[in-house]
DNA sequence: ACTTCAATGGAAAATAATTTTCTTTTAAGA
DNA sequence: TCTTAAAAGAAAATTATTTTCCATTGAAGT
């Protein structure tokens, strides 16, 4: 996985064979929790300790490769750094999913009504999503 | 303080005198943390556990009177339940506050994209207060 | 490839955060 | 008042996260 230790380098971390497969289910999973992390790690590393996970996240989060997404009802969850989005989480199947919409809006009358200078925006929306819906539609 | 009272009743919860400790320390602060409802607890009530404070906090979010705001880079909050507004954080001194923006926009905009059906949102928007930004013009 | 060295991984302990258990006390209705 | 279910507080238990310390290893330069 060539592309992965490139970004490393780029975020001035070691590849280690632990950093990649971390980035490797970042890719994968898009969201996944320190819990999930080590439980699929050990798989393929038996031996990976929790200090490990918690010490390269963090690592990864300071040099900017990867965020924390603080969900309401559950454990955090890490994601590689990307465009800014805004996150979907379903309280039937509590997936989560990304959407990308422009925040202009929304973010200028804050400015406005607050006097603050925005820098970031944290948006989370929770509901049901499509799948569920049907699920839903058809026992009723 | 008759008023928090009755809130309790109307939540099904016992009006002790921790409890209406915490809904006064919920209203004159806004937002705070539980380290910070624990310490101020204790000077008017010096023996009362940290185990009362999460119980509390807890049986109120379980009642929808309370509930927990989770924030970037710092400790959750609570905060009495009111109208739907969101948050928004000084970099610099690190004050919260709220503001109702209509949200019916984005929202709208999400359903469309993502085919959920969604029921609520957590918005928190990060940057620089008006008095932080006045004091860094000021040493400019 | 080989050497060297700073960074990393892993084990264990330490710390922090939260919940549970158990006993005593208390709010609130009869 | 009396009664009782709920709550408070102390302590222990559990869970989450960080730190320490030492052996190992990635990677930069021969």
């Amino acid at each position: 996985m060539k592309g992965s230790t490139v970004l490393l380098k780029e975020h001035e971390l070691k590849a280690t064979p632990q950093r990649l497969k971390i980035i490797s289910m970042l890719h994968t999973h898009g969201h996944i929790s320190i819990e999930d992390l080590y439980n699929e790690m050990r798989k393929e590393f038996p031996s990976v300790s929790l200090a490990t996970i918690y010490k390269n996240i963090n690592q990864m989060i300071q040099s900017g490769l990867v965020q924390e997404v603080k969900l309401p009802s559950q454990k955090p969850v890490y994601e590689l750094v990307k465009e800014p989005h805004l996150h979907m989480v379903c309280d039937k199947c509590h997936k989560i999913e990304d959407i990308v919409i422009g925040t202009e809006k929304i973010i200028e009358e804050a400015e406005k009504i607050s006097g603050y200078k925005i820098l970031e925006s944290f948006i989370t929306l929770r509901g049901i999503c499509p799948d569920c819906q049907k699920k839903a539609a058809e026992e009723a």
